[in-house]
Parts: structure tokens; sequence; C-alpha cells
DNA sequence: ACATAATTCAAACAAGTGTTTGACAAGTCA
DNA sequence: TGACTTGTCAAACACTTGTTTGAATTATGT
């Protein structure tokens, strides 16, 4: 095996078969899924021989794994949760940022987007990865979310009605991630090509939320 | 194939082993999906032989389809859309009814619960058997939720605001289900348990959907 | 009872899968 | 240079898949 340090010309093209490797996978599985994804057709888009996944990342389901690796860490970089607003501006203003982001985080297209059906995967079986994901990345933006929120309603921020209401508001946006190909199907050309319409689809789900909030008979008492 | 009219023993019996198939493969396909179900899994909790699901149903796909089919009407049957709401019923009835009987459906326990995470995996990786499926079943149920919401917000049926409201109700019920791993996680004893539960998430989205379209800017010019 | 149709069954089939093999070229370092 | 490692390649392997076959079995109608 790699016992010796190959120089960098070596490791350039070892690297660079190894990194087409990864874009390919990447497109495949997300167009047909693991299981329908065959290491063939991800060798000759990547230009690559049939034994090439076998030498460089041992097996199929290896591969898979480091592709995640590859697309997980650049959602939320790329579109931060409050996409800069400052954090003395008025709570509906964050809201609007806060569905926004989380939006184009859906819609994202390229290896970004990757990710979220990884996450839908972990929905029907959920493995280990996702307590640690809860954790880290889902938990702090739910506590950001239920701040938000706590304070459009003017209500404390374990209140029972404030997550219910926060999980209104993320369930419109992920509605269009998880049912994607229903609404499709049932609406063609319902779902957001760009950005303008997405920001369409951010002010829908931002005004109908928080006329809900604001008019909720429970919300004060 | 089947010329002669079977008598009523045979039919029993020949619809017994169908019946049967169509039972394990509603479980099977449910915990592997469509792709890694393999008849002879199917064929064996069925205590039929290999061949039986080509003999009744064609190949695999078909059989399939006629799951999808079979387990969504049973739900439907059991919790109809509309619960014997009456058809003069004010569309604020309505609507609780619908949503309702959605939760139902979706937190049902049993061979019912088969169709939700079927779907879910239709989500990930749609087959051919999505199209028939969204024309026969869930667009009728579209209409009447259309129906409806025009009538709540005054607005004809083929307006915008009047899907995107729709979209907004039905996310709010489908998030229980298709988010189950991470709402459980993030809020242990959140997810409904017993029918009050569920009734009190119904009043809940039934509110909040109302108090958002009611007083949305947009709904009345 | 008999011919016919319907159903079941074990075995085999054809196609596709991920993986392994062994040879070959190219680069590395003594 | 020459032993050694790394990477690539075509071919073949081992295995599973859905499906088909043809005979055996059971039920049906006259």
């Amino acid at each position: 095996m790699k016992l010796n340090m190959p120089t960098e010309f070596a490791e350039a093209s070892a690297d660079e078969t190894r990194h087409h490797l990864l874009d390919a996978a990447g497109a495949v599985f997300a167009e047909v899924g693991f299981r329908d994804a065959t290491v063939r057709e991800i060798c000759r888009r990547a230009g690559a021989n049939i034994a090439a996944i076998n030498y460089h990342f041992g097996d199929k389901e290896t591969l898979y794994l480091e592709v995640l690796r590859y697309s997980h860490g650049k959602a939320l970089e790329k579109y931060p949760p409050l996409m800069g607003v400052p954090a003395d501006a008025p709570p509906e203003k964050k809201l609007r940022a806060f569905v926004h982001s989380l939006l184009l985080r859906i819609f994202d297209k390229g290896p970004t987007s990757w990710h979220g059906k990884v996450m839908l995967r972990e929905m029907i079986e959920p493995t280990e990865a996702m307590d640690s994901l809860i954790e880290e990345r889902i938990r702090p933006m739910a506590s950001q979310l239920w701040q938000i929120v706590s304070e459009i309603m003017d209500l404390p921020m374990n209140d029972e009605r404030v997550r219910l209401c926060s999980f209104s508001v993320v369930s419109q946006c992920v509605f269009y991630h998880h049912c994607r190909p229903v609404v499709t199907r049932l609406i063609p050309n319902e779902l957001p090509q760009d950005a303008a319409s997405i920001e369409h689809l951010a002010d829908h789900i931002t005004k109908f939320s928080l006329a809900a909030m604001k008019h909720l008979p429970t919300a004060k008492r």
C-alpha cells in the first residue's frame, strides 16, 4: 500500500482522479440515490477505470461517506441562518432572514443540496450521525428561532406555543424540500427556480406566520 | 389465464395469497424501500412461492403500485378527509376536519402507517408509481383543500395565494411525520402519543392557519 | 368422472451488481 | 541502474436480482 510519500506530481495525479470520483459520485448519488448509483456510471463520468473506486476508497459505501463529508460543511457556511441581520434588529426582520436563508439552503443547486437528501434518508433510518448532527447544528438553530418567536409573541421561550409556532414556521420551509416530487407533479413550475421566486416564497411564509402568531387567539392571555 | 370464473372457495384462496403478498410487501417496502426489497423476502413472509408475485401482479413494480394504492385506500377509508363533516358546514369546520384526519393518518399505528413510510421513500427516490398515485389519490385531496381555503380566504380557487396557503396548512401536518427523528430528539415527548394530544396539535395547526389566512395582508384587496 | 382452467412449486435463466485479480506502465529512492 | 511502490486498466469473478419455465396440484363446470 501507500508506504512511500509520493512526489508532488504523483500526488496531484492521484488526488485528481480521487477528486473526479468525488464529483462524479456526488452527481450520480444525487440523481439516482445510493442504491441505484452504479460504480460503472460513476467511473465513466469521472473518466476513471472501474476499479478506481475500490482502489481509492475501498468500497462504494466508503465513497458515499466521503462524498457526504465533502458536501457537509458547505451549506451553513454558504448561507448562515441570519444572513448578516444585526442582533438588535426587530424580530420580524430576523424571522424573515431565518426563513429566507433556510429556503436558500433548500433550493441551492450543486453539492450543497446534497446534504438535504442525506438528511431525508436519516429521517427514515436515523444513524448515529443524527444525534451529533442534532446537537451540533440543529439545536442551535432551533434555539435561535425560539428566541425570535418568543420575542414576536411576547411569550417565554419555553412556552409550548412558542415551540409549536416555531415548528409551524420551519415546516413550511422544509415542506418544499421534503415534498418536492409531489409539489412538482401537482403544480408544475410551482417550485422556485430563481432568486426572485425564492424571495417571493420567503415573503409568503414570513407574512403567513407573522399574521398567525400575532392574531393567534391564545397568543396573549 | 383466468378465463373461468372461480368459485367462492378458489377465489378466496387466490385472493388470500394475493392479500398475504400485499401485506408482506407493504411491510418490506416500508422497511427497506422498493429497490432493496427482494421478491424472495416478500414471498417468504407471505408464505408464498417465488413466482407468486409475477403470477398475481405481473412484476415487482406493479406489486409496488398496488401496495401504494392498497395502503392509501385503507388509510383514507379509516380516516376520510372530512370525517363526516356535512357539505354545508362552515369552511373553518372543514379545515379543522381535514387537518385532524391528516394527522390521524400520519400518527396511526399498524399497517396503515406503511403508506406514510413508503411515501416518504418516494420523496427521496420517486418511482413511476408516484405519477399515478398523485393523480388518483393526492390531487383529489388537494382540490378539496383548495376549495376549503378559497372559501375561507374569499379568493378564487386558482389564485396563487390559495395554493400557497394550502401548502402552508399541509406542511405543518406532514412535518411531524417527515421530521419525526429530529422532533423527538430535539424535544422528547413532544410528538402526540394519544388521541387527545393529536387533537391538541390539530387545534394548534387549525388556529394558526386560520389566523394567518384571515389576517394575511394580501388576503383581501 | 372428465376435460379444462387456475394456482402452486422448484428449478433454472439472463442480466446486472460490486469487487477482485494480475498484468502493465510510470514514478521514487537507494 | 534496479528493486520497489503507486496508479491504471481490461477481464473475470462471485453473487444477487427479477423473471420465466414447465410440470405438478387443485379447483371448476358439465
